[in-house]
DNA sequence: GTCACTTTGTGCCTGTCTTCACAAAGTCGT
DNA sequence: ACGACTTTGTGAAGACAGGCACAAAGTGAC
């Protein structure tokens, strides 16, 4: 169900142009899917179109949000405020969907205090008592391959059971939490491997 | 074969630890895959382990950075200089695995001219020279959701093929085109639909 | 009330990706 | 030189995802 978000993100932008009905066949094109799949992921949510019509979009957009779970705001920590933490820090389009960044950490004494984007950064120690009296339950890991195995045990260890992994390492976790890994430098390689195709397709056929 | 910058990962770590030898268990475990699959794709590229041994390591980095087509450099624009482009401008971990970020720009004429990380910000003008006399090849999409396709059509037409976008939204491209689209906010709602699930199957079984 | 038309939901098929399991091939000690 | 042992490479089986195509279900005009 990993398509799921952008089938919401097709209908929120819908819904603010003041459609309310649309069509698998349209509403596939504008996420980017086959029509057949798409009305087969909808199907496994339940039966939310009228047929000879389509798929009224508030309603359908209010059911993705309730399977995806983003009826309640979910609390956010970035660990390593460093380039790229800062950037996340400041972004906005985080809120807009619903999670709230409720702090960020670091473990380097020199950058605890500081305040970006408007929050003061903690220290890594404050782990448990965000879970335990904020309900935090995503943590975000921006250190550096180094230090990110460590963020993210003490994630886990304060009770984070989801972890969004920016570092470009294999991490190791109990069974219970889940890890996504963007690799920034694994997208590259796979676009140069594309790359690379087109140029020996290019060379063999010019 | 999007596995391959993963072991290339692995390789390299197991190389720079002096390792000279790695069995295809040992290797799949260290990127997090099963030793059957590893192996498999392996044989994809030719035989280069030793029976009874394992691979040497150094030999199948080279093949798998060549199978890549990492064994040249690949020019990098970056389009887009807000909070992420900045951070992407910083980052020294492209460099490390063979990307040349050859030019930042913006529309944006105060940004423009501005110095980031050392390289001096250009208009997006500039694209069909960068592409013409540099090689431009990969481009990197870091504006708002509403400037991204614009951004995107303006690469495309100065020749590049392969973009790497971070803007929500679902680019348009022609056919020979590749885009990996990377969406933060995706990943976090999938995490949040995991972290729902803890939550249901927590309330029924305590 | 009926009929032509639109669009969903889904059974089935096809191709791909993954895992299993084992023969083939090589190493190393003796 | 040989035999026990290790580890690869791969055929076969199984699981899974995606697409096709059509019956079912609803709309709306007359
Ligand atoms: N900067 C980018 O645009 C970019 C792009 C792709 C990937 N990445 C990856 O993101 C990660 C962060 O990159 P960056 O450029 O922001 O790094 P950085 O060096 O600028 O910042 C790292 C920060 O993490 C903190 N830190 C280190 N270990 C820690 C720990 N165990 N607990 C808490 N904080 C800790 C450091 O004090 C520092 O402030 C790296 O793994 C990098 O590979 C960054
Ligand atoms: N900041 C983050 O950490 C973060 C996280 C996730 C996703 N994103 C996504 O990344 C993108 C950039 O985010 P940001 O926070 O850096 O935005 P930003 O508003 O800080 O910066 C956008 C920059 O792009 C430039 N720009 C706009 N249209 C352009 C065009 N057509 N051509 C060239 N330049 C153009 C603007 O002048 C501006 O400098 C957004 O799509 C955002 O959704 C950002």
């Amino acid at each position: 169900m990993a398509r799921l978000p952008g089938y919401l993100r097709a209908l929120t932008a819908l819904a603010s142009d003041g459609t309310l009905s649309v069509s698998s066949e349209e509403l596939a094109s504008a996420a980017g899917v086959s029509s057949a799949m798409l009305r087969k992921d909808l199907s496994h949510l339940g039966s939310y179109g009228v047929r000879g019509v389509g798929y009224d979009v508030d309603r359908l957009a209010s059911e993705i949000a309730a399977a995806l779970g983003l009826t309640q705001d979910w609390p956010v920590a970035i660990v390593g405020m460093g380039n790229l933490g800062r950037a996340l820090a400041a972004y906005r389009g985080f809120a807009e969907r619903g999670f709230r960044v409720i702090a960020l950490l670091d473990r380097d004494e020199r950058v605890v205090g500081e305040v970006i984007a408007g929050t003061r950064v903690r220290s890594t120690a404050d782990l448990p008592d965000l879970v335990e009296r904020d309900g935090l339950a995503i943590g975000v890991i921006a250190t550096p391959p180094e230090g990110a195995q460590e963020a993210c045990d003490t994630l886990v260890d304060a009770g984070v059971r989801s972890v969004l992994n920016f570092a470009p390492v294999v991490l190791t976790v109990p069974d219970e939490v889940v890890v996504r890994t963007v690799d920034l430098s694994t997208e590259l390689q796979i676009l140069a491997f594309h790359g690379q195709r087109l140029a020996v397709a290019e060379a063999v056929a010019p």
